[in-house]
DNA sequence: GCCGCATTAG
């Protein structure tokens, strides 16, 4: 039935300002019907409903909704797709909407089903989807080509890709949107050979390819690995003159930063003419992400200065930027631009913001951000434990873990693995265990994270063997495993066994990264094996192309001074091509110290006293060097500059695990609260070491006595 | 009415 002619006007005046999404003329023309009268008229009354929803206010749809008596199929769909496409925020009240219309016994339709599964697709539980999935095939609205690809989407977007290929393949039609939702749902899946199959297969149909289906397939190929591909896709796009798209070229400029290929990656966004926030942000994570943070940096201020505004996503680059190379100044900056913005409430950037100041050290700053949330979710809470870790705050780290128990949040895998490494540092075995039994609990014992974690910590805490058996029961490693395992043997004296591991590392086709070398070297040193330190050394660059940082050539140092080869040592130093500072003269210090190279070692200690050398131990060692060679004037003038500096040893410290609590105490400390059951535990133990005639090569007493 | 390009924790 065509609406009654008076109507006429209103019912288009009403389509328009739902196209423009005019709401102040909307809301003008809605009291306008009010006073003629025309309130009741059916199709005015969902024209409104529409109206309100398209423009976001679902608040006053909803009222519409509700006075109106005798709902249609069309007033349904309105509001549902008005709650669906508010996203994850709107999902449930549109799967709810449609229970009540079922329950209204108002038969849905193709449009119906199409918003349902759009909010279905954001809810990560699948079940309602299924229910409309049902019902869908029941009423045959599957044969409709929007359903169907909307119902592929459903399935892409809560994993079940291959369920998602089911329906795709039975559509008795596909449109350009079926495809590239189903190349898309490969693409979330990093399943990069499935995705270019389909796209194969797409083009041998003689389907049309258009943007969508470019930056779906790109983001499929964003592997070094694809590369080839993606180079061939990026032919094929210019060929369908489709980099005039915005979006492809910006997909094109995040596929090659992810391949590895940052040169092709700036040349495409030179090229674009008309750059976006989002062409910007891709650059600017581009960099960021392949270890060029101070070009992330740079870039973000010349986005700045050209006047757009920066997205979440760009703030979440340039934040990981500053998080990079310890730049806190930049990182306050950012702070400052996310509360201007309004951003305090979005979790990728707190997370993001969170991560900066516990990387820079400024853990205050962190649980202050931590704290701008009201629902922090899992992984700003692992940012924070991760952060307390890193910053040694271990006990920290622990409680807050509790505390997000208690929240009724789970933890995975990079949770348990912080956990696990904070328990490592404290080296507390009791604790470690315990978080050891919680990752089974959650399953997630055979994570890769948490098996390299557990080598560590049982390593750390001594106990080699079950260190090797989390290593050996983990069904993949990665570097990080076999960084691990490798560190675990060297530190608990099996330099060899170590050097055999990372042959067997090799053999395996695991690319060893700057840690592996650093655990390899000290392994050399360990053992004594000049040689083959020198080799592993100059196989780090010739062979996996790693640059040598400070810490490989501080290994290679200690190898050759611990052999007592100082004057190669110094030779090294000095030819080094890297800012090395105070580090490797301390080394060489103390091994000419060992050595009794006296002459070599004031020449060390001089070289540091030069530097302003921070450290106790230097003016120290330098000065036991001169009282050696009887150099009294010598001896005075380093303790003088010692004191000018304001320099001071630093006491010693030590730690005691009771009663699963770690307490950290100094030498003569007077003030720990627990200091009673300490000297307790501390004389158990030495009596215990004496019964078991423990062969004691460190004198103790002064330990026992404090 | 259905699809895409940029983001968080080891």
């Amino acid at each position: 039935m065509p609406p009654p002619p008076g109507s006429r006007f209103f019912f288009n005046s009403l389509l328009d300002c739902t196209k423009q999404k005019d709401l102040q003329k909307g809301k003008a023309l809605h009291a306008q019907i009010i006073r003629v009268g025309c309130s009741s008229c059916i199709y005015l009354a969902n024209s409104l409903v529409n109206l309100y929803a398209k423009c976001g206010n679902l608040a006053k749809a909803k009222l519409v909704f509700d006075n109106i008596s005798h709902r249609v199929v069309v007033t349904w769909n309105c509001l549902i797709n008005g709650y669906s496409q508010q996203g994850s925020s709107g999902s449930l009240y549109a799967m709810k909407l449609f229970q009540d219309m079922r329950a209204e016994n108002t038969m849905p339709n193709a449009h119906t089903f199409a918003g349902i599964f759009t909010a279905a697709s954001y809810v990560t539980n699948a079940a309602v989807g299924f229910q409309a999935h049902a019902l869908a095939i029941k009423m045959s609205s599957f044969y409709d080509v929007f359903v169907g690809s909307s119902l592929v989407n459903v399935y892409c977007k809560a994993g079940l890709v291959s369920d998602a290929r089911k329906v795709f393949d039975r559509m008795p039609e596909r449109n350009s949107v079926s495809w590239a939702t189903m190349i898309s749902g490969y693409a979330i899946q990093r399943l990069a050979v499935e995705a270019i199959h389909l796209f194969e297969f797409m083009r041998c149909e003689g389907e049309v390819l258009n943007e969508f289906v470019f930056t779906s397939i790109l983001s499929a190929v964003t592997n070094p690995e694809f590369l080839d591909s993606g180079k061939q896709i990026h032919c094929l796009s210019v060929k369908n003159g489709l980099l005039a798209f915005v979006s492809v070229v910006n997909a094109l400029v995040t596929m090659y930063a992810k391949c590895e290929s940052l040169d092709d990656s700036c040349r495409m966004f030179e090229l674009s003419s008309d750059k976006n926030a989002i062409t910007w942000s891709a650059m600017i994570t581009g960099y960021a992400q392949s270890g060029n943070s101070r070009k992330a940096l740079k870039l973000f201020s010349k986005m700045h200065h050209s006047g757009l505004y920066p997205s979440d996503f760009t703030l979440v680059g340039v934040l990981n930027a500053c998080s990079d190379v310890v730049a806190v100044e930049e990182g306050k900056q950012m702070h400052n631009l996310v509360v201007k913005l309004g951003f305090e409430s979005q979790i990728y950037i707190m997370t993001a913001l969170v991560d900066m100041y516990a990387k820079c050290g400024c853990m205050e700053d962190a649980q202050k951000g931590f704290s701008c949330l009201k629902e922090p979710d899992l992984v700003l809470w692992t940012s924070m434990i991760a952060g307390y870790v890193q910053n040694g705050h271990n006990e920290v780290a622990l409680s807050l873990y509790c505390k997000m128990q208690m929240e009724g949040i789970v933890p995975n895998e990079l949770t348990m693995s912080s956990l696990l490494k904070g328990c490592s540092s404290l080296a507390s075995l009791d604790q470690g265990q315990q978080i050891h039994a919680h990752a089974i609990k959650y399953g997630l014992g055979s994570e890769v994270p948490v098996g390299s974690a557990l080598s560590t910590m049982y390593a750390k805490c001594g106990c080699l063997q079950e260190g090797n058996l989390a290593f050996k029961r983990m069904p993949r490693r990665d570097a990080v495993s076999w960084n691990a395992m490798i560190s675990g043997l060297s530190q608990n004296g099996y330099g060899m066994q170590a050097l055999q591991l990372f042959e067997e590392m090799r053999r395996e086709g695991t690319k060893p990264d700057h840690v592996t070398f650093v655990n390899v070297l000290s392994a050399c040193s360990h053992m004594g094996l000049v040689e083959k330190g020198r080799t592993y050394f100059r196989m780090m660059s010739d062979e996996f192309g790693i640059v040598p940082r400070v810490e490989h050539y501080a290994c290679l140092v200690d190898v050759l001074g611990r052999a007592g080869k100082v004057t190669e040592a110094k030779e090294f130093i000095e030819s080094a091509t890297i800012d090395h500072g105070l580090y490797l003269w301390r080394i060489l210090l103390s091994a000419c110290r060992n050595h009794r190279n006296y002459e070599l070692g004031a020449y060390a200690g001089e070289k540091l006293l030069e530097l302003g050398s921070p450290e106790s131990s230097a003016y120290v060692l330098l000065s036991s060097i001169y009282t050696a060679l009887g150099r009294a004037e010598d001896v005075e003038r380093v303790r003088s500059v010692m004191k000018d500096r304001g320099v001071n040893k630093e006491p010693g410290c030590s730690w005691i695990e009771l009663k699963s609590h770690v307490h950290v105490f100094v030498v003569g400390d007077e003030m720990h609260p627990h200091i009673g059951e300490i000297r307790g535990a501390i004389k158990r133990l030495s009596k215990q070491m004496k019964d078991e005639l423990y062969e004691s090569t460190c004198d103790f007493s002064s330990a026992v006595d404090i």
